[in-house]
DNA sequence: TCTGGGGTCCTAGGACCC
DNA sequence: TCTGGGGTCCTAGGACCC
């Protein structure tokens, strides 16, 4: 009855494929270490949080986002692997290349996920569409020693429901006079763009699953959640609005650095030494791509959720510390209010990758000049003796307030160093630099 | 169940101009 | 000086994603 709400009953007008492996990084590590495989194992416990899990302990109720102390109370024998993104990236990079045996046009949508366009190699291989993307999934399974949940649809909106449906290890295809199916027992929280805000907006209309949403007056859905909605509302009809583009997104467009402290605080100076130590990791990040900043922009959140920020432009490019220190500061003492904080993030935007960016009339280029040298200097010495050697002396405070958490960090270098970090390692004294 | 960090995109509303 | 309309640009903040 509403199989005339879609836009075609033709079974695929576009082959689109989504492809999501099934817990990433522990999976990875099961494929690795062959004596891990079928058992209970967790990846990135540096905070105590875990990243990832492996089928076998999600089985047990162990998931993403809880404390390891925790999981361990459930399964006192889980395994718990550090996060190692090297080997993840090569599996994931492997991965890509299995699919571009088949097809050009694969979008690399994430570390652990791609779409893929199929439309029209139906043909080319004399097989129905679901045949080729079996044949792809089933290649990506033996060759990696991994597997992944693949979906198959009229859209980028359709695939990535259908490859949630069934996981891990599913395939679920669906062809145009089916997509009501799939929808009607689909959670509008699962739709790719509807969040929990939204979802809950959605309810007090009367939409509460993904056909009633598709269902919906595109005039209603405009009015609550704009484009975006609109969007979707037509890639969950069959339309195909957003296509499969390949070329790869190298080009950061911001490069920000986040922190929280775990007791928070309403010390100023504190407080402002966490947002200088967010530049610098941000500008070492930066310098490490190449890129400069014409804007920067601060934020300070409080502990009850709240956050003050404030933007503001660069008179030139720039990601040198030394020269956004002063900036920062300044804006930070403009948005300081006496209350309790939790964390505080430093946004590097407009980026340029030309590092040779114009002088302003104003500048003083030997002072400028100057800055570079201290600047390439203390790279230097950061990548020669570990990232966390030097520092700015304004972000000294930052220092104490971070014992705890510093320990963490570093029994999780002992575990990767076996033994020290590279500062310990050449017995070197942490050192502030004075600006 | 609120765990943390790193991104992107959209939009309402203010500032400014004619 | 008041009154009103209309356009553009920019910003802060929201929402979402992995």
């Amino acid at each position: 009855m509403y199989k005339n709400q879609f836009i075609t009953l033709r079974s695929f007008p576009q082959a689109i494929v989504h492809i999501d492996a099934d817990a990433f990084f522990a999976s990875v590590e099961q494929a690795i270490h062959p004596e891990f495989r079928g058992k209970p194992l967790v990846t990135g416990a540096e905070r105590g949080i875990i990243a990832a899990a492996s089928y076998e302990a999600k089985a047990l109720g162990i998931r993403r986002g809880i404390h390891l102390r925790d999981a361990k109370k459930i399964c006192p024998e889980l395994i718990v692997q550090p996060t190692d993104y090297e080997t993840c990236s090569l599996f994931s990079k492997k991965m890509f290349d299995v699919m571009r045996r088949y097809t050009t046009l694969v979008e690399e949508y994430s570390v652990d996920e791609a779409f893929l366009d199929l439309t029209g190699l139906r043909r080319v291989y004399r097989m129905k569409y679901e045949k080729i993307a079996a044949k792809i999934k089933h290649d990506i399974d033996t060759e990696l020693g991994i597997t992944v949940s693949v979906g198959l649809s009229l859209s980028k909106g359709l695939a990535k429901l259908c490859s949630s449906f069934r996981k891990p290890n599913g395939f679920t295809a669906v062809k145009g006079r089916y997509i009501h199916l799939l929808l009607e027992r689909t959670k509008l929280i699962d739709v790719w763009g509807i969040g929990h805000n939204t979802a809950n907006l959605l309810k007090k209309y009367r939409i509460n699953n993904a056909l009633q949403f598709v269902q919906a007056d595109i005039k209603l859905i405009k009015k609550l959640i704009g484009k975006l909605g609109v969007e979707m509302h037509q890639e969950l009809r069959g339309k195909s609005i957003y296509s499969v583009s390949p070329e790869e997104k190298n080009a950061y467009k911001s490069v920000s650095k986040f922190k929280t402290f775990s007791p928070a605080t309403t010390d100023r100076s504190v407080v402002k030494a966490f947002l200088l130590r967010n530049l610098e990791s941000a500008c070492i990040k930066a310098r490490r791509h190449s890129l400069t900043a014409g804007e920067i922009h601060i934020v300070l959140r409080t502990q009850d959720f709240k956050h003050y920020s404030l933007g503001a432009k660069l008179n030139r490019q720039s990601s040198n510390i030394l020269e956004l220190t002063k900036i920062v500061s300044k804006m930070f003492e403009e948005t300081f209010k006496e209350a309790e904080y939790r964390a505080t993030g430093i946004v590097l935007a407009r980026l340029n990758s030309d590092s040779s960016s114009q002088l302003s009339i104003f500048d003083d280029p030997v002072r400028i000049v100057n800055l570079e040298h201290t600047v390439k200097a203390l790279d230097a010495i950061s990548k020669k003796y570990g990232k966390h050697t030097l520092h700015v002396a304004s972000t000294i405070s930052a220092n104490h307030q971070h014992k705890t958490d510093r320990g963490r960090v570093t029994d999780r270098k002992k575990q990767l160093f076996k033994g020290e970090t590279k500062r310990q390692r050449l017995n070197l004294p942490m050192m502030f630099v004075n600006v």
